[in-house]
DNA sequence: CGGTATCCGTTCCGATACTG
DNA sequence: CAGTATCGGAACGGATACCG
């Protein structure tokens, strides 16, 4: 006799698999650039240090709460260094780190990819969603 | 007299700005990419052909509805190719394409740079969270 | 200036049940 | 075997208002 119903026994296999994708680097660092605004904030910070409002205003339409969080995860992985000047107002500017400076290199190579196949990735979508579009 | 108060002047840049995010190609890619099992199925192809309940049993708790979802969303994109063998019962294998296999080498790339700055990242965070602890 | 706190709609995804 | 259909909880993120 089983110790385990079915439906404990699958629920236990996708806790395993959860915790194997949270310890997995890669899949870690999926989630962390995939972010909707990483790549922008990495892009904007890279050419050179940025003031919080020059984000703010580079990147039109993200809200301060989404900016903050975006920085905070970016500061946490060691990609972003924050340095406050405690002037009045304070200023607050935003760095790349080295490690960021790396992983803006590895953005780049998915920009390459992304613009070198686009047309190809297009063109599929088009084929696929005339084929399908007969069946309603 | 302007035409429009701050709040309409806000949300017309926000929706700019979600329209140059959904065409931009770097972001679709890592919208792509970055979901929660496409990695994982794109490795399970890799070595070569699959058939659904392969996959399925390979990437342990993955459920028949998302492993389906991703299925199509890398087969429209010409990612995937889906074979169907009518014999009973039918059989449906499936393959990266050219394209799918370029698109593994892209994440060959992103996995190697996780793996060689993941103790940099993880040193990074247990400062960060050390740093942070006192402040509750 | 540089944030934080809260509310709230939307979207995602796992569980479950059923089909050709 | 290879899916599809439906539901409900959780999490994401935008708007808004407020603080040091």
């Amino acid at each position: 006799m089983p110790t385990m119903t079915a439906a404990q026994r699958r629920e236990q296999a996708r806790r395993a698999y959860d915790a194997f994708l949270r310890s997995c680097p890669t899949h870690q660092l999926l989630d962390r650039i995939s972010d909707k605004w990483v790549g922008l904030v990495v892009s904007a910070l890279a050419p050179g240090p940025q003031r919080y409002s020059d984000l703010a205003r580079r990147i039109a339409g993200v809200s301060p709460k989404m900016l903050t969080q975006t920085l905070r995860a970016l500061e946490r992985d060691g990609l972003v260094s924050r340095t406050v000047t405690p002037s009045v107002p304070v200023r607050v500017d935003y760095a790349l780190t080295p490690l960021g400076a790396s992983l803006s290199g590895l953005l780049s190579a998915v920009k390459d990819w992304a613009e070198t196949h686009f047309d190809e990735v297009h063109a599929a979508r088009q084929r696929y969603d005339a084929a399908h579009a007969r069946e309603s």
